[in-house]
DNA sequence: CGGTGACTAGATAGATCGCTCTATTCCCGG
DNA sequence: CCGGGAATAGAGCGATCTATCTAGTCACCG
């Protein structure tokens, strides 16, 4: 039972990662914020780096998808249940002056044309996503292709809320992308 | 005389920086790629690689911004106006194997949280989109403040689709979001 | 008590990073 | 022609990158 040393490197990883990149976030950066062991790193992950990269990035993906559970699910009314979503994530954005954001966003963008082990595991993570979210819609009376597709748009548009709130610093685009998609909802019921 | 070493470096930059991002490409990757040589990198940007990045940056922003107003522009329908631009990029995404998308959101989530005065260049960059797809859609009817918060789901949008077109290596998630788009604008008129 | 594998610990290799330096070539006005 | 700044050319610096290596520590089991 010493699995704290790997799990403290992983929590770590996940946010170095999310607020550097992939690139931008060392090795050694990595055990000095985690507060271990430079060994501990290769033997907890003998693959390197890159295995190091796919279980942060499964292990964020699988998180994510249990916050949207959390927040939204027990949410009948799924056009609140969306909107709730999009309000908590611009709140996390402002009280975070703009770190907390989508875990896997600038890793997927920097490995989509560099490295196709962790690009498919950005890929699975996004279709856990649509398929999470494509069941809460369901479960609010709509039928499963378009809730399919208005996943994408809800994904999507939250995504891309991420790039322009933290680029520009503000909670409008998040706030605006919200407003869409709980209308895009309404729309689909 | 023709085109400069410093042209070239820029251009080569571009590419590089947008499939690599801004951490994962080199000085002397870009060198190489540009064939120039390495002291005339120094000599066009005495600020190293963060000048480099600036301009990059702002280049990108004004040639992508040229671009919709070239493909958009000459629409007088705005709905139609939308929907053929997100369908370009959608085009140019499944043409290039999804490196041809968005020049500066890879970079724009890199330095989001660690470089400040690139994360203003990026910032200066949506920001100049925003009023540029703004005033095409005040140029079909739409009232300014309703354009402006229009354009910014519309960006919003299409930078969220970059995201998920890359990592999934569909062209689903950006026809999606153009369909969304063009019938947030529609409902706008 | 001795052994055995898991884990900790960090020095270090070899490559690459951004960047500086000097030297050379080119262009052009005087 | 020549003088001189702009641009080209690339060797090399210290730092840092990922990864490997050996050695030491610890818990547990025969």
């Amino acid at each position: 039972m010493t699995t704290g040393t790997k799990d403290r490197i992983l929590e770590t990883a996940m946010e170095l990662f999310r607020r550097h990149g992939y690139t931008g976030t060392g090795m050694k950066q990595i055990v000095q914020s985690a507060s271990a062991p430079f060994g501990s790193l290769y033997h907890h992950f003998p693959g390197g780096k890159e295995q190091l990269g796919e279980e942060v990035i499964r292990r964020s993906g699988a998180m994510y998808g249990e916050l949207f559970a959390a927040v939204a699910g027990p949410i009948d009314d799924v056009v609140e249940g969306i909107d709730v979503f999009f309000r908590g994530a611009a709140d996390a954005l402002v009280a975070s002056d703009y770190e907390d954001a989508c875990p896997i966003a600038t890793v997927a963008l920097e490995v989509a044309s560099t490295n196709e082990p962790l690009r498919i595991a950005t890929a699975d993570v996004f279709q856990s996503w649509i398929d999470g979210v494509g069941a809460y819609l369901r479960r609010g009376g709509i039928e499963e292709e378009p809730a399919r597709v208005l996943a994408i748009e809800i994904l999507t548009a939250m995504e891309g809320a991420f790039v322009l709130s933290r680029a520009l610093k503000s909670p409008e685009p998040m706030l605006v992308a919200g407003r869409n998609a709980a209308d895009r909802v309404r729309d689909a019921l």
